[in-house]
RNA sequence: GCCCAGAUGGUGGAAUUGGUAGACACGUUGGACUUAAAAUCCAAUGGCCAGUAAUGGCCGUGCGGGUUCAAGUCCCGCUCUGGGUACCA
């Protein structure tokens, strides 16, 4: 028979289909696994074979999970906002609502095609009004939030109690006080604006070389306006401690410790020298005091003009100026000279009691910390290079004992910086009080830090360098806030009553050149009146992408519910998340916004775990070779050929360096799941993917590996689909043995997510039947149930054919039995010296004593030991024998 | 600069706690089938050296050291590649 894959995929699609063989209940009998994919946006130019890759992944673990008795969640759905929709909107006035159904449609067709077992029926749509409706519900929960510092938790906005001082001063007062504290809140700030998008993007949408991550051109500016932000820096500490227990990748992990960016020192305040003022500075290093021996302020900073000097005023204000024309990336740009300019005034060092001027310099950012340092160029390679730069002292204070003594001598001078441990000099001040001489940096830094807590000049602080999250953008194609601006300057969330607030229709897509966004113009959508006559505008901004994604996996739990973003109680079985797979590329921004909704949603009880991810994992990239020619330009793969495994260009002659790259529509180089799934068949597309190398594994994508797993496919279908050879009679002691090692190896590679080893194992037993000639039928049926998780179709239809109504992706998985695997001999590799010579056969049993006498009188033996004295015989059970002579 | 990951045949990649390096697959070569080709099946395939051959030896996991009876695996020092991050005091 032949493998006519195309017949067999379809019509085992359409059983699976039209007897919902994937539908998930919510049984609360069995154990349950919820194995999550990252959801998609459905883009116009559809799937990617990368998609199939942690698709598939995922379906294998969720058929095998669901074999040996798991409940198993394993959802679909489209995190559909997005501006590409949009910009088609603006060019053609089509509703991205339309555009995006067709995408979605498409996507699912693709997605459907592969045969992965989603519940189909729990399928989401974050732009699906029924949807956002509860995006919109949790976005009022954070507004009605704020947390509680001491119990480092979020709390509802009533419990919130207004110090009687504010409650004194009249509702204004009271209301600013609590909007405050909110974790949502509408602010002037100065934000990162995309000319191109022609909108506002995320701090971490910005990337470090000044361009735009959605877009990717430069266009990126500062700008002040008034966005809605969220306070997720409250949730540092515990965003931070929640990693600890998480089965996440480290690396993944440790990108999101340093986006956190926690770090302890101390505040110092710092009298000035002729004016009635301080300046209050971080550091990390109060203990090196004594070699502060200037400050610099930030140019935003709000004392700058108290403390210019009169003479200084020219100078520093066209520096503060010229400073807030700069663009980001000129201001952070490493290969530039520090500029900076001084103001005149002096701070007093508060322990060597002597004046250090205090420069103002953009080094020194706003927002973090105070916005303000003590500067130690001795010992900070940015304070050394402004101290050199501007001839301002450098006293050093930690001595480098361990260094190049010609470096110690230049850092003693203050010739050179040194940032590394040392032992404290010129660190004392017995009017103070204080000696930290010779002390360690732990003792220094404590006796410091008392010391300057003693006498009210500083304390103890942690610092983090994540900062509030904007999370408005002036775009049609988002969730709309539910937020009614009014003109006593009140501003109101919609009661839970009045939602979904549901996104108008207007004419023009396009968002105005001054940031206002095109709801701007919804006509009498944008005019409320409250019951008092009071008129208000609703909010014109929409929520930026991420806040569909943020609890997506939430709502999968209970799709359709219209009272509740989902049941509690099934929410209180499903969840954690017990796998989540996706791409690295969202290590920072997806996954930590999702966990800071989470808890404050912990917090308040709507959900019952504090971590959403139990264990996460990262598919790594599939890439494409490319071709470039010896000066490093690309040549697409259409101007290239292969001549005995060196490639050429077609026209020029020119030979060319097989590269790997990213497929890209320019290389011509990008595979379409749609073709390999109509050449080669969907099991075929997701055996290769998977046997292609580790999941985590960046690999390059070759259409001669498709082949090979498909020869393989066939071989299987070939060999199992002849009845001839599928006999009623036993199996040999070999096929048992192989069959039962390959169940075994299978499934634990399987719960260990390394799917190509699985398949090389499947690949050996195969080889091994056609040796064989005859299996038995058993043998048979259980090699389909240990291929069904990986190639469902062939499996289903050989599984079939043998007599089985019910589908094999209902079927048990098969029992490992032991029996089969029992070895009496080892065939030893016998080592003389390490180095191994020849194999000996010996009963496992066998004493440590008869072995060393069977390896000696062995033959082969006698040809290493002659003339030689053996020292010792090395003997480990089943593993190897190594002899060392002399 | 800093943090993380990685480097194994012509290629993708295997290798429990240190214990036979190169499983499986691609490619290549040879054979069978065929008028022929394709497809398929079977076999060989890390490099070098010796031998007609069976076979045997040496060298081999990015580089240099070390620990060990034994190192792809552990330790120290480098090189290169990929990812993240960047004046965060």
């Amino acid at each position: 028979m032949d493998y006519n894959f195309r017949e067999i995929e379809k019509s085992w699609q359409n059983y699976w289909a039209e007897h919902k063989t994937f539908k998930t209940e919510d049984d609360y009998s069995k154990p349950k696994f919820y194995c999550l994919d990252m959801f998609p946006y459905p883009s116009g130019a559809g799937l990617h074979v990368g998609h199939p890759e942690g698709y598939t992944a995922t379906d294998i673990i969720c058929r095998y999970k669901r074999a040996n008795g798991f409940n198993v969640l394993h959802p679909m759905g489209w995190d559909a906002f997005g501006l590409p929709a949009e910009q088609y909107a603006i060019q053609t006035g089509t509703h991205p609502a339309i555009t995006t159904q067709k995408n979605c449609d498409n996507f699912r067709r693709q997605i459907q095609s592969l045969g992965l077992s989603y519940d189909w029926d729990r399928e989401i749509n974050t732009t699906d009004p029924a949807y956002y409706k509860w995006t919109q519900w949790i976005f009022t929960r954070l507004y009605n939030t704020w947390f509680d510092g001491e119990q480092q938790k979020g709390r509802p906005i009533e419990e919130l109690s207004v110090p009687a001082e504010i409650e004194s001063k009249g509702k204004e007062a009271v209301r600013e006080y609590i909007d405050e504290k909110r974790l949502a809140y509408y602010d002037n700030a100065q934000v990162w604006y995309c000319r191109h998008c022609k909108t506002v993007c995320a701090n971490e949408e910005v990337l470090n070389d000044g361009s735009h991550e959605k877009c990717g051109t430069k266009e990126v500016e500062r700008r002040f306006l008034k966005q809605w932000m969220l306070r997720i820096p409250h949730y540092a500490e515990r965003l931070l401690t929640g990693l600890d227990n998480l089965d996440w990748p480290e690396g993944v992990k440790d990108m999101q410790r340093n986006w956190i960016g926690r770090s302890t020192g101390a505040e110092v305040d710092f009298l000035l020298d002729g004016v009635d003022e301080k300046i209050r500075v971080y550091t990390t290093r109060p203990d090196t005091l004594f070699g502060a021996t200037y400050m610099v302020i930030a140019p935003e900073h709000e004392l700058v003009d108290v403390i210019t000097t009169e003479e200084h005023k020219d100078a520093v204000n066209d520096y503060v100026r010229s400073a807030a024309l700069k663009s980001d990336l000129d201001r952070t740009d490493l290969a530039k000279d520090k500029t900076g300019v001084f103001t005149g005034r002096y701070a007093i060092n508060p322990l060597t009691g002597k004046k250090i001027p205090v420069w103002v310099a953009d080094y020194v950012l706003t927002g973090y910390g105070t916005g303000a340092i003590m500067a130690v160029p001795a010992h900070d390679t940015r304070d050394f290079e402004f101290a050199k730069t501007f001839g301002l002292d450098i006293v050093c204070i930690l001595d480098p004992k361990d260094a190049e003594p010609e470096l110690r001598e230049k850092v003693l001078k203050g010739d050179a910086c040194w940032t590394e441990d040392g032992a404290y000099i010129n660190s004392a001040n017995e009017s103070e009080g204080l000696d930290i001489d010779g002390m360690s940096k732990e003792d220094g830094l404590k006796t410091v830090i008392e010391w300057l807590e003693s006498k009210n000049l500083g304390k103890a602080t942690v610092n983090y360098k994540i900062r509030d999250w904007l999370f408005s953008r002036q775009r049609f194609w988002g969730e709309p806030f539910p937020v009614i601006h009014w003109e006593d300057g009140e501003v109101s969330v919609l009661s839970d009553e009045d939602l979904p607030l549901i996104l108008p229709d207007v004419e023009k897509y396009l968002p105005g050149e001054t940031g206002e966004s095109p709801l701007a113009n919804a006509g009498d959508w944008l005019y409320v009146t409250d019951s008092n006559g009071r008129k208000g505008r609703r909010e014109t901004n929409t929520m930026p992408q991420w806040a569909g994604s943020c609890w997506y996996y939430l709502r999968y739990i209970d799709p359709k519910n219209d009272e509740a973003p989902f049941d509690k109680v099934k929410e209180n079985y499903w969840m954690p998340v017990d796998l989540y797979v996706g791409g690295a590329e969202h290590a920072v921004l997806h996954l930590l916004y999702s966990r800071f909704w989470h808890k404050v949603l912990f917090d308040l009880g709507v959900v019952s775990t504090d971590e959403p991810y139990l264990k996460l994992y990262n598919q790594g990239m599939i890439l494409a070779f490319a071709y470039e020619t010896a000066s490093g330009s690309k040549v697409p793969s259409d101007m290239v050929e292969e001549r005995d495994g060196s490639y050429f260009h077609i026209e020029t002659g020119e030979e060319l360096k097989q590269i790997v790259a990213k497929m890209s529509k320019s290389l011509k180089n990008v595979i379409n799941p749609d073709d390999v799934v109509e050449e080669y068949g969907a099991d075929s597309l997701r055996l290769y993917e998977m046997f292609m190398g580790p999941l985590d594994a960046t690999k390059p994508w070759t259409d001669t590996g498709v082949k090979g797993v498909y020869n393989f496919l066939r071989r299987v279908f070939t060999f199992f689909s002849n009845l001839d050879n599928v006999s009623e009679k036993d199996d040999t002691k070999e096929t048992l043995k192989l069959l039962h090692q390959t169940i075994r190896k299978v499934g634990d590679d399987v719960e260990d997510l390394k799917f190509n080893t699985a398949i090389s194992q499947m690949m050996v037993f195969t080889n091994h039947c056609y040796k064989a000639g005859k299996v038995s039928r058993l043998t048979a049926e259980t090699f389909m149930q240990v291929l069904a998780p990986f190639a469902p179709h062939i499996a289903e239809e050989l599984w079939n054919l043998y007599g089985n109504d019910a589908s094999v992706s209902l079927a048990e998985w098969p029992k490992v039995n032991e029996e089969y695997l029992v070895e009496n001999t080892f065939e030893y590799p016998v080592s003389f010296n390490g180095k191994m010579r020849f194999k000996l056969e010996l009963p496992l049993d066998i004493s440590k004593d008869d072995a060393e006498k069977a390896v000696l009188e062995h033959e082969a033996a006698k040809r290493w030991t002659e003339g030689k004295t053996v020292v010792k015989l090395i003997y480990v059970l089943g593993k190897i024998i190594n002899v060392v002579v002399k």
